[in-house]
DNA sequence: AACTGAGCCAACCGCCGTTGT
DNA sequence: TACAACGGCGGTTGGCTCAGT
């Protein structure tokens, strides 16, 4: 048997609000709140509505500070990136975007905003890129007994001891997703790699070729187990560590309160400065945020034609990487 | 003026996770 | 533990507007 409705649906009036209504709405929730009951608001507020229905007008167009019109330059880069970094996570993205709602970002993202990106770029012209695998992680800190905590998640698989520090990190389950980070391609130049604790990273290869996923042998945290998915067609990835590529990592947890995780990049193969971002205690959530292709270079700093290369070559090669089974886990970090 | 199609956006639908009983 | 109720979310739809013919 299927859920019952959450009201009766003979008896609501559905479609465009009236400024009537609005009102009604409006003054109700400005005098009583919304009393964490949607469901009973309508009644309450004398409205013949639906308690989502309600919700939804109130969040998408009624309640304070709410922008409508033109997106700025700032809010596209800030919504490609996070677009291509995360998906279509439209919640996520507009809570980096204050007074923008989900509602108004994917409406602008399917009717504006992907067709502007689309134009920007030919596909001929796009570059190669590299993609870090993110995945869920617990850390704790082991030396100090104050910052440690006991992962809530199950561990799997690997342990990472960051090269000058105790921390440790322990992947909770295997990869759901990805960031993509353009690396120029005037940064493929020089050579040494290291032989350690492995990552797996994803690389695209050129704009019309297949996805494929490298291990990487360096002093990077193994990010999940999935070794399985790991290929070499012709060793490009480890070519790119050995040519001198930079990769900035960070990734880190998150309990509510407060976070912790570790931040460094690999150059020319070396893992350098790893660092404790920040602490806490009591972590039991895991977050792992960005990694980017060019050390010192945050994802904002693309142009929309470098992101719009992240995003189209993705789409065009038919990738699932917005994909993630386990949403509600996922939060997104700024440090 | 009438028609048509594209663009836009508010609103709906249904699924999923969380919470309370 | 099971189930219902609810909130939140992303995908989709439907209606309005406007430009082009």
């Amino acid at each position: 048997m299927g859920r019952a409705p959450c009201c009766d649906k003979a008896s609501v009036k559905k479609g465009p609000w009236s400024p009537e209504e609005d009102a009604q709405l409006k003054e109700y929730i400005d005098k009583y709140g919304t009393g964490g009951n949607w469901i009973a608001l309508p009644q309450k507020a004398g409205l013949k509505r639906c308690g989502k229905s309600c919700r939804l007008r109130w969040l998408n167009y009624l309640r304070p500070n709410i922008k409508h019109g033109d997106f700025s330059d700032v809010e596209d880069r800030i919504i490609c990136t996070l677009f291509a970094s995360i998906g279509s996570r439209w919640s996520i993205i507009a809570a980096q975007l204050p007074g923008r709602t989900d509602n108004d970002i994917k409406n602008y993202w399917n009717t504006k905003l992907k067709k502007k990106l689309t134009r920007l770029v030919p596909l001929s012209q796009r570059r190669p890129h590299l993609a870090i695998t993110h995945a869920p992680i617990s850390v704790f800190q082991t030396s100090t007994p104050s910052l440690h905590s006991s992962p809530t998640l199950p561990s799997t698989s690997s342990e990472f001891k960051c090269t000058n520090n105790n921390y440790h990190i322990t992947t909770a389950r295997s990869f759901t997703g990805y960031e993509l980070a353009p690396i120029p391609s005037s940064h493929l130049n020089s050579t040494s790699s290291n032989s350690g604790a492995s990552a797996v990273l994803q690389v695209e290869d050129g704009y019309m070729g297949s996805m494929n996923d490298y291990q990487v042998k360096d002093s990077l945290p193994m990010f999940g187990g999935d070794q399985g998915s790991c290929s070499s067609s012709d060793g490009s990835f480890s070519n790119l560590i050995s040519q001198g590529r930079e990769v900035e990592y960070e990734f880190g947890v998150s309990n509510g309160g407060g976070h912790m995780g570790l931040q460094g990049y690999i150059y020319n193969g070396v893992e350098e400065n790893p660092k404790l971002l920040s602490n806490c205690g009591g972590v039991n959530g895991y977050v792992v945020e960005k990694a980017s292709g060019l050390y010192g270079e945050t994802p904002l700093d693309y142009s929309l034609e470098e992101i719009n290369q992240l995003i189209s070559s993705n789409i065009s090669n038919n990738l699932n990487f917005f994909v993630d089974g386990n949403k509600a886990e996922e939060k997104i970090m700024y440090y």
